[in-house]
DNA sequence: GCGACAG
DNA sequence: ATCTTGTCGC
């Protein structure tokens, strides 16, 4: 999967902090996905082990979930978890593993937030705009905004708001499990993010796309077998 | 100043 | 993210 040149993410927090807000404006918010023309999805997450990093990708076929490739990368870690600036920390490592893949992907579903950001630049968006595919954010916890909890059965959804903008979705995946965190990463919709997360989970509260993810990445952290 | 805070 | 046992509920 073709990567852009990614610019130097080797910052001080508070100039990570201000490349984020020039980047914010370049997000493209749409087109929206027709699943139809949809035959690979693709999902990203990284293990960490002291100043390690072991990412993975993991290629699944669509709708039908079957994975079809996975890819891992192995770097260390130069920058600290800071709340907001995840993307300085593990962009670097999941670049490296998307760079790998060589099935064609229609979308990218990254274990993180994507505009659902307090200056709307999350690893989902950020990473996105150094792709040529949509990309989602799927998180399992809230960063920032407010939200009216959702109805307790699959599907149902509630706005994510900040500072008067619906930044998100608050997607129940599941009936009685906890909610997910849906936003737009970067060339597609908040309708269309939804739609994908939901068609990923058919039986679990993550979508599939990030659950084999996180499985491979821990696999590669402790040295065993990538499918 | 206090509390919140993706992974 | 990672460190960790049992336990409550569908």
């Amino acid at each position: 999967m073709k990567v852009r040149k990614l610019h130097d993410l080797d910052l001080s927090p508070s100039g990570a902090s201000r490349l984020q807000k020039e980047l914010a404006p370049k997000v493209v918010t749409g087109p929206p996905l027709d699943p139809t023309s949809i035959n690979h999805v693709a999902g990203a997450d990284v293990s960490t082990e002291g100043d390690r990093a072991y990412a993975t990708v993991v290629v699944l076929d669509f709708p039908g979930l079957a994975p079809v490739e996975v890819r891992g990368f192995e770097t260390e870690l130069t920058f600290p978890y800071v709340p907001g600036l995840l993307a300085f920390r593990e962009i670097p490592a999941v670049a490296g593993a998307l760079e790998k893949v060589e099935t064609p992907v229609d979308a990218v579903i990254f274990d993180a937030q994507g505009l659902a950001h307090p200056r709307r630049m999350g690893l989902a968006s950020h990473l996105g705009l150094f792709l040529d595919v949509p990309s989602i954010g799927c998180a399992k916890t809230r960063l920032v905004g407010t939200h009216d909890e959702p109805g307790r059965e699959k599907g149902n959804a509630t706005d994510l708001v900040h500072k008067g903008e619906i930044i998100g979705k608050v997607l129940r995946t599941r009936s009685n499990v906890s909610p997910v965190y849906v936003s737009i990463g970067n060339h597609t919709d908040l309708q269309s993010a939804v739609e994908l997360v939901l068609a990923c989970s058919p039986k679990y509260r993550l979508p599939e796309t990030t659950r084999q993810a996180h499985d491979a990445a821990n696999h590669l952290r402790r040295g065993e077998t990538l499918f």
